[in-house]
RNA sequence: GCUCUAGUGGUGGAAUCGGUAGACACGUUGGACUUAAAAUCCAAUCGGGUGAAUAACUCGGUGCCAGUUCAAGUCUGGCCUGGAGCACCA
């Protein structure tokens, strides 16, 4: 056996051996238990960084120590291959994004395989693959005959920059999520998935998820953002040309309906016109432009003073027969509820700093009893009781909601209306690198889907990059023009692609079944492996992937198509690698190449770095001198076997009634492999693992440098250690383990080993050192032997000559004994 | 503003149930080995105080203020600070 560690030689050297020997193969049919492991699946953008290291680390121990457990595991890995940086590549350079794109990944297939992950590669997926792609195809065509993919006119986010429209998870403070250039509003005809449908059930299975993060859970619930509250409709009593016109409005505060004094319209309400008078249409007008010029950004501005414009005409409050007037004004949005807003300022700070601008007059319905205000300097928004609000007064608010409604209810002008800020999901992009959308549209048959066996839809390969302003694929000379799937007459193709979010909605499923040329994916294969058992990725997909992967799951579901309603049982959302306490980021200078670790430390000391200084869900800081301090440790762990090799037997027999020394390292070693395979199973503790594997590899020294003579029973126990060691250590230092695996002799791979047991009476030291305490306070500690009765304990205390000392001359009160602990006397 | 999350030495971080605060490392300092260096090994390392002392002892200490308890990093209430998400959502 070598006397140092070359990892770049034996990392090589057994990596060739698994691929050889087909190590991490999965196969469908097994008697244990399933177990899907998986890592968020990566953009192919030229080079791994550090946050893949870190992402596919977690998962592959996960994926190794679960294996070792006795589960049938599902470890997979594939490409989110298609977005905008392969079409950027295209424009700048000249190259073709398939080929920008396989180049990318056959580098990238490079390095993961250099650090040793555990992946079944006959499953691998490729989203931007014709094989692939003609399923997210085909699923778009199942979710259209559902309804849930429909087209509609509607003002949506677009990005100049990047040339197309976004979803509204990818609007970022008014920013485009890729490019951070403003996003715009845009009057388009675009495609939409219908995930409103399934707000409620998006929200409401958010309990199931335990195994989630409470912060990804309320993130997800807030932007799903339920309100319980009323549709209240307001009669128009003047409109312009006499027609009977309703305003509806939605409000979660119906008990304050008595104290409306004006109603405010969005800039974009589509009767605006019909509701204003001819004096004050220019004005209305001119507003309206301005609105409809302002950013995104602007408009959000919680800074900004309020702004509106009266329209001239008046509403009926039904409930006090009192006229208001209407006004719009772009505090309130278009999108959300019916556009319109019942205004009450003494009640709502809004309505209130709008109020005071304008002097319009403020009615004070809800009291508190004990501390009254008339709402003059601020509005009041707390609980109360109702006043001024006719039959109503009195009434708690919390009460009167309801009972006010009920009235709407009873006199047909309102009803009880549950209101969700989630909307539809906008899947059109302006872009030629996605998955073509599969319809056509004829000049007889309207709107049309593609015809299932006429799939895929390629993507042309004869389009022009160079133009700017334009999707590439518009200039493809053949993709366009086709011909009807119903009639044969003329027709054309739709030239937008998918949200490439649609790709990684249903990956997932795919590795269940990921070579079915016939079906997207045979049902009973995707119910056999999942849910995922364990997904892990970054945090910043908390609503985007995250929820419309749940969205998919659901809608699949509803399909027939498989039978779980949620995709990912336990979510780890990794913290971000770190370097000089700021992001590591191409601008910043401040990168790490993972190829620089993997060549100058090898592929293990980088696996176990990056698990070993903070808990998964943390940040990293990555630090050289960790790095180093890893190799060093890497290094010790084998000399500990080099260069005591003669006294290794790997069929050792651990004999009764051993030494004081050898009963102390057996007692180490269980007390690893206990402490271990808690903190993996709690949580996944990688750091603190890694600390247990210092502290056994100490142990382990420590017993060589005192007493040890090379009798048999000191080699037995010494064999033992050393073969737990590396047992334990394999799913993280995997190359290092396996290639010790070999200088013992072993055929067979370490990674087909059992996890080691633990003897739960070994796992704790001979004896214990008991805690002494007076009043609290540690006076003293006994080296005692376990399992003494607490009077026993007690005693022993008591009798200590410190304790003797502090305690004399006062008066014992009490006397606390913790077994196997502490005693603590209570003295005055 | 609302929601979530965190706050422990010079640094990363440990500490099942409330029971020795600071495991394991990094860094620093000193030492051994060496002609020298690297590598390796050993020791010290929360702060204050008493002491000639690397002896012994003692007090304080987990963001702040209270509380519960024999005992609080851990539980309860109130605050402060950082990070994240949402935000004119009626």
């Amino acid at each position: 056996m070598e006397e140092r560690y070359f990892p770049q030689k034996n990392e090589k050297e057994i990596l060739e051996q698994w691929e050889k020997n087909n190590t991490f193969k999965t196969y469908n049919d097994s008697d244990k238990p399933k177990y899907y492991a998986l890592s968020m699946f990566p953009y192919p953008s030229g080079k791994l960084h550090m946050g893949h290291v870190r992402n596919y680390t977690i998962t592959d121990v996960i994926a190794r120590f679960k294996k070792m457990n006795g589960f049938n595991v599902l470890h997979p890995i594939g490409w989110d291959s298609f977005g905008l940086p392969a079409e950027n590549a295209a424009m700048q350079h000249g190259a073709n994004p398939a080929k920008w794109t396989d180049e990318n990944i056959a580098y990238m297939t490079k390095q993961l395989k250099m650090m040793g992950l555990s992946y079944d590669w006959d499953r691998e997926v490729t989203t931007c693959k014709p094989e692939y792609y003609k399923w997210t195809q085909w699923l778009f065509l199942q979710l259209y005959k559902k309804g849930l993919a429909y087209k509609k006119e509607a003002a949506v986010n677009w990005c100049e920059k990047c040339g197309t429209v976004l979803a509204n998870e990818q609007v970022i403070d008014g920013k485009c999520w890729r490019c951070d250039s403003v996003v715009e509003k845009k009057y388009l005809s675009q495609w939409f998935f219908k995930i409103t449908d399934y707000a409620e059930q998006l929200l409401k299975d958010l309990d199931k998820l335990e195994g989630w993060g409470e912060n990804v859970k309320t993130m997800q619930a807030n932007w799903i953002g339920k309100s319980e509250g009323a549709i209240l409709k307001f009669k128009v009593v003047d409109a312009p040309d006499g027609k009977d016109l309703e305003i509806p409005v939605f409000t979660t505060r119906p008990d304050t309906v008595h104290g409306i004094t004006y109603l405010v319209v969005a800039p974009e309400y589509k009767d605006i016109e019909l509701l204003t008078t001819p004096e004050n249409k220019e004005k209305v007008e001119e507003y309206r432009q301005n609105a409809r010029r302002m950013t995104e950004i602007e408009r959000l501005s919680t800074e900004r003073v309020k702004t509106g414009v009266p329209l001239g005409t008046h509403c009926i409050n039904p409930y006090t027969g009192e006229t208001f007037p209407l006004w719009t004004a772009d505090y309130a949005l278009a999108e959300y509820g019916t556009g319109a807003v019942m205004a009450v300022p003494a009640h709502d700070t809004r309505d209130f700093d709008f109020a005071k601008k304008y002097n319009l007059p403020l009615k004070v319905v809800i009291q508190n009893s004990e501390n009254p205000s008339d709402c003059k300097d601020a509005a009041y928004t707390e609980e109360g009781v109702l006043v001024n609000s006719n039959e109503f007064n009195g009434m708690k608010n919390t009460d009167a909601k309801k009972a006010i409604t009920q009235k709407a209810v009873d006199n047909s002008f309102g009803e009880f209306k549950t209101q969700y800020r989630l909307r539809d999901w906008l899947i059109s992009r302006q872009r030629y690198w996605g998955a073509p959308i599969p319809v056509v549209y004829c000049e007889k048959c309207g709107v049309q889907p593609v015809k299932e066996e006429d799939l895929p839809v390629l993507l042309p390969e004869d389009v022009d990059f160079s133009i700017v302003g334009k999707s590439p694929i518009t200039t493809s000379k053949t993709f366009k023009e086709t011909t009807c799937p119903v009639c044969g007459g003329k027709a054309v193709r739709e030239t937008d692609t998918m949200d490439t979010f649609v790709c990684s909605s249903w990956y997932y499923m795919r590795y269940a079944d990921a070579r079915n040329k016939e079906k997207c994916f045979d049902k009973d294969l995707a119910n056999k492996w999942l849910p995922v058992d364990q997904y892990v990725g970054g945090i910043e997909h908390a609503i985007l992937h995250l929820l419309y992967s749940r969205f998919f799951t659901k809608a699949l579901k509803d399909l027939g198509l498989i039978d779980f309603d949620e995709p990912f049982k336990n979510l780890l959302t990794q913290g971000m690698v770190l370097k000089d306490g700021s992001k590591m980021s191409k601008s910043k200078g401040n990168t790490v190449d993972p190829d620089e670790i993997f060549q100058n430390y090898g592929a293990d000391t980088a696996r176990l770095f990056i698990l070993s200084d903070s808990p998964p869900a943390r940040d990293f800081d990555w630090s050289d001198a960790g790095v180093e301090g890893c190799y060093k440790f890497i290094n010790r762990v084998w000399r500990l076997v080099s260069d005591n090799f003669k006294y290794i037997n790997v069929n050792y027999s651990i004999p009764e009634n051993l030494s004081k020394d050898n009963d102390t390292l057996l007692r180490n070693v269980h007390i690893a492999i206990k402490g271990i395979t808690n903190d993996i199973s709690n949580d996944f503790q990688f750091n603190t693992v890694i600390s247990k594997y210092r502290e056994l590899t100490n142990a382990i020294y420590d017993r060589l440098s005192k007493n040890f003579e090379g009798t048999e029973e000191d080699k037995n126990v010494f064999s033992f250690a050393v073969l737990m060691l590396i047992k334990l250590m394999s799913p993280v230092t995997v190359f290092m383990a396996e290639k010790i695996w070999q200088e013992l002799g072993y055929k067979t791979s370490i990674h087909d080993e059992k996890w080691p047991e633990w003897d739960e009476n070994l796992a704790k030291s001979a004896g214990i050192t008991l805690v002494v305490q007076i009043n609290g306070k540690v006076r003293d500690k006994i080296e005692v032997q376990n399992g003494l009765s607490q009077d026993e304990l007690k005693e022993m205390a008591l009798n200590s000559p410190k304790v003797k000392e502090q305690i004399a001359g006062k008066e014992v009160v009490k006397t606390i004994v913790v077994p196997q602990k502490l005693v603590n006397i209570v003295v005055k």
